[in-house]
DNA sequence: TGAACATATGATAATATATTCATATAAAAA
DNA sequence: TTTTTATATGAATATATTATCATATGTTCA
């Protein structure tokens, strides 16, 4: 199914790659996911909280925080009958300022 | 149409600011684009030579530059028959970058 | 001028994505 | 143990996005 010389390796490496930083990019791609993010940017909160912060409905949220969790971009656990979201470090929240920074400028 | 109240004026103008960041990171959330940001990190390009780097075809790639080049992700001038394509400025290596060290990371 | 080359663009079709609705699961409280 | 509260999830629909095709525009060169 592959080549096997080297430099083809590289570029399927690279090919993969390619494919993961889309995927990564995707999650902030959408004006939800991005609110539900800087939510997240306060502390960890619960998903009824999200929900009232950035005034969605539950269902919405819970996929989206799904995608977000699929991505490694946020962590969860229980707390009695909530589960409770929060970022899952600080890559979020510095991709996020680059954006800013670009937006901003000019 | 609006309230103006500073509180509310605040919220608004977060609101375009989301919506701008999203626009901005959908520009990294498709990996023929990421192709062709990559392919310019080797510097300025024409049409023809991104579509041959990265194996795509001419109406594609002119369709997702002009994308880029709304973005302010891009420049443009022309030379001759050929346009220049490259790099707008270093935020894009710089976001790639952050994206990167997030993928690579465990 | 007109043929050849380089790029852009509008329309369409294929595909992906997001939201909603209905319902399932799981914990707590009555 | 039934009801209530919190969250998750599958299916369906609506919407957005992408690639392709055909063609238009602009430049060079014979």
């Amino acid at each position: 199914m592959h080549d096997h010389n080297e430099d083809y390796m590289l570029r399927d490496i690279e090919e993969e790659q390619l494919l993961d930083l889309a995927d990564l990019f995707k999650m902030f791609a959408d004006s939800t996911r991005i609110r539900i993010l800087y939510d997240l940017f306060e502390g960890e909160k619960n998903v009824t909280e999200i929900c009232e912060d950035i005034e969605m409905n539950q269902s919405a949220v819970s996929h989206q925080l799904r995608a977000l969790k699929t991505a490694k971009l946020v962590k969860s656990k229980r707390d009695g009958k909530a589960i409770i979201y929060s970022l899952a470090d600080d890559h979020v929240k510095t991709i996020i300022a680059m954006g800013k920074e670009h937006i901003e400028e000019e």
